[in-house]
DNA sequence: CCGCCTCGAGTTCT
DNA sequence: CTCGAGGCGG
């Protein structure tokens, strides 16, 4: 083959891509690739037909905008296109940008707007004699559908406009799903068995090209408005600005979070700080729009090809991605739950490789029918946590494996049982030593009794060494057994022997958590110091007697019973014991004390101190705290970056506290109780 | 018995 | 963060 022949071939090979992901984004809603993927295939097939001219068909997806809009619903043709954006990725894209425009018209100011690039989708809305007459999906930018029915049912969309609105114009906007709703809908979805909506822009789609309006208004669809389409009868404000003002007036929602901005600089800026506060945002937003403020600048910059000169899409890292799901593994936890996870091929998502995600368990495997070898859409849930959304169904080969829980341990090969009504597989051996190793590592950890330079290397290293059997063992680690680790030397061995030693007085709510009981974490430990004040007085603890304590129940009490009926636990607790470590409650329960009664729940990161010893602080002056807010809790404590929360605490009318006033608020506690 | 509210347990990556 | 499930009120 010469080499224009292979050239040749990678360009029809695009093509069919192009097309086949264009039919499932615009006609089934229900695109296979992620947005950047798309964009990749769309760069490289221009690139080429840049390079060989002679190549460019005009069916080629780079000579349209879209894909051509299906004919369930009439077709509506706009007037004027709607345009799509080209794309900046970068300061440096913005840059070249702005060199560009900047040299078509040499001696102009620029001032810009910038505004949020929602995650929805594009729809025109015709007025003509102050009622609202058409709504159209973009379509292909010169013909969409019409789904008026459909737009009328959105609340936020003024059906007349008053007096002061042009005899007949269009404006345009960004059709979208809130968070909060797109999770709503899932729910339901996924209760009537039916496929989930990847992300906002789907479900918004999906949801207004209903062929029934009365589905479309049980949908929370909003709009915001960010353009005028074309208008007659009046003379359209000078600036992009304006014009937004002007629409406002007229009823029209407009996004608040718009900015003017006088150069460059501070466009940047503005892009940076949504990147950083895109989750403040009740919505998605995948990028920001640049905009030329000045219309008649506008007009003067014109188009290239498709795309406006005078305006840019900045578009963020994409948040989702497709990639291989090679194998499953499962991890034994402390408590002999076998949990399965996805080992992946390495995909890059938003600057972060991701090669691993939790799969929960064998349910919730089959429930999204992800199968071993499927292409799979990974996304980080809450920008953070690598989940998987679904297959790819559409890309399997019939060489998939279905997942089975494996019958025996992988550790020790034990057998597995899974619980009447529970949803997890667990390892039926008590010894087995994953569960082992999980529990020393457990009780080191920082929620727990907090040993410094005792983490799960070091840990793994002494259980497969045999110095260490259990938790107990720690306690009698000596500075040449700990020499012979990796990465140890004389300071090292000295600080961890140091830290074991500080660790024996924590107080006696972190042992209860650290020694692993069953369904006792941290909160449900320090209720059970309310009530006993040594570990003694835990293991001597009836069954009804604790089934009286709030909050304990009979799965709890069943649990606490169960773990000191076990020799090898008791071994454990005796171990530590000798050892020194802190086996009762520090003070004698104390019934009024001052945050008594109170929860606090804590939010952002904290100038002064880590969330875990405020926590603490709370606890020891008679305080919940929480993790979640919820209408019990008395105050929110904001540090930078709050998180959620927030908002939720604003909306239930919160007392919300600021680092400081927190603060003073525990210093005056604590001086009362002098 | 059901639904709501919390808590527990396990988790990714830098 | 997510999912599951324990506790408890209605």
């Amino acid at each position: 083959m010469t080499e224009v022949e292979i050239i040749k071939k990678r360009v029809a090979g695009l093509r069919e891509q192009i097309n086949y992901h264009n039919h499932r984004y615009h006609v089934l809603d229900s695109p296979e690739i992620s947005d950047a993927e798309y964009d990749a295939l769309l760069v490289e097939l221009r690139k080429l037909e840049e390079a060989h001219p002679e190549l460019i068909t005009p069916d080629s997806p780079t000579q349209r905008v879209g894909a051509e809009p299906v004919s369930a619903f009439g077709i509506v043709v706009h007037p004027r296109p709607l345009l799509s954006l080209a794309n900046a990725f970068s300061d440096e894209d913005i840059d070249a940008w702005y060199k560009r425009i900047t040299g078509l018209v040499p001696g102009q100011d620029f001032d810009f707007v910038c505004e949020l690039k929602i995650d929805g989708l594009a729809v025109a809305l015709t007025y003509d004699n102050r009622s609202l007459v058409t709504g159209a999906t973009r379509g292909n930018g010169y013909q969409g559908e019409n789904i008026t029915q459909n737009l009328r049912t959105v609340k936020s969309i003024p059906l007349s406009v008053p007096s002061t609105a042009p005899a007949r114009f269009e404006v345009r906007g960004e059709a979208y799903l809130p968070r909060k709703g797109l999770v709503r809908l899932n729910e339901e979805r996924a209760a009537e068995g039916q496929p989930l909506f990847a992300n906002p822009r789907n479900a918004a789609a999906g949801s207004v090209r209903q062929l029934d309006p009365r589905i479309t208004a049980r949908r929370p669809l909003d709009i915001f408005i960010y353009a005028l389409g074309w208008s007659e009868g009046i003379q359209a404000p000078p600036t992009h600005w304006e014009t937004m003002q002007y629409l406002r007036s007229l009823g029209f929602k407009i996004n608040p979070n718009m900015t003017r901005c006088k150069n460059l600089d501070e466009v940047k800026a503005c892009c940076h700080g949504w990147a950083e506060r895109r989750e403040e945002l009740p919505y998605d937003i995948d990028g920001l729009v640049i905009k030329v403020n000045s219309i008649a600048l506008q007009e003067e910059l014109g188009f290239v090809g498709h795309d406006p000169r005078w305006a840019i899409a900045y578009k963020f890292p994409a948040v989702q991605g497709t990639t291989r799901l090679l194998d499953i593994g499962i991890n034994v936890g402390r408590t002999g739950s076998l949990n399965p996870y996805a080992i992946l091929e390495p995909v890059n998502i938003g600057g972060v490789t991701i090669e691993r995600a939790a799969l929960h368990n064998e349910d919730d495997i089959h429930r999204k029918d992800i199968r071993i070898g499927d292409w799979v859409l990974v996304q980080r849930a809450g920008e953070v946590i690598p989940e998987i959304v679904g297959p790819v169904v559409s890309r399997r080969t019939g060489g998939e494996k279905v997942f089975h829980m494996p019958a025996a341990c992988p550790v020790c090969h034990a057998e597995v049982i899974r619980g009447e009504g529970e949803a997890m597989h667990r390892c039926a051996n008590t010894a087995c030593p994953a569960q082992a190793l999980e529990s020393i590592i457990h009780f080191a950890s920082k929620g727990a009794m907090d040993i410094d330079g005792v983490g799960e290397k070091l840990c793994r290293s002494l259980f497969e060494k045999g110095l260490i059997k259990d938790s107990g063992d720690l306690y009698s680690l000596t500075h040449d057994s700990l020499l012979g680790m990796e990465r140890m030397g004389e300071k090292s061995a000295a600080n961890v022997l140091a830290s074991l030693e500080k660790s024996k007085d924590r107080p006696l709510a972190r042992l209860i958590f650290a020694v692993g009981i069953p369904n006792i974490g941290e909160e449900t430990a320090s209720i059970l110091v309310q009530h006993y004040n040594s570990i003694g007085a835990l293991s001597k603890a009836g069954r009804e007697e604790l089934m009286g304590i709030p909050s304990i129940g009979p799965k709890v009490s069943d649990g606490i019973l169960a773990f000191f009926r076990q020799p090898q636990n008791t071994d454990i607790i005796d171990k530590l014991s000798k050892a020194g470590v802190n086996m009762q409650s520090a003070e004698t329960v104390r019934r009024d004390l001052p945050f008594s009664g109170r929860e606090f729940v804590i939010t952002g990161k904290l100038a002064a101190s880590g969330r875990q010893e405020l926590e603490v602080k709370i606890r020891a002056l008679g305080g919940k705290a929480g993790s979640d807010v919820t209408k019990k809790t008395g105050y929110l404590v904001v540090g930078a970056d709050p998180g959620a929360k927030l908002a939720r605490a604003q909306a239930l009318g919160i007392k919300i506290l600021n680092e400081n006033e927190f603060l003073q608020m525990v210093k005056e506690a604590e001086d009362r109780l002098k």
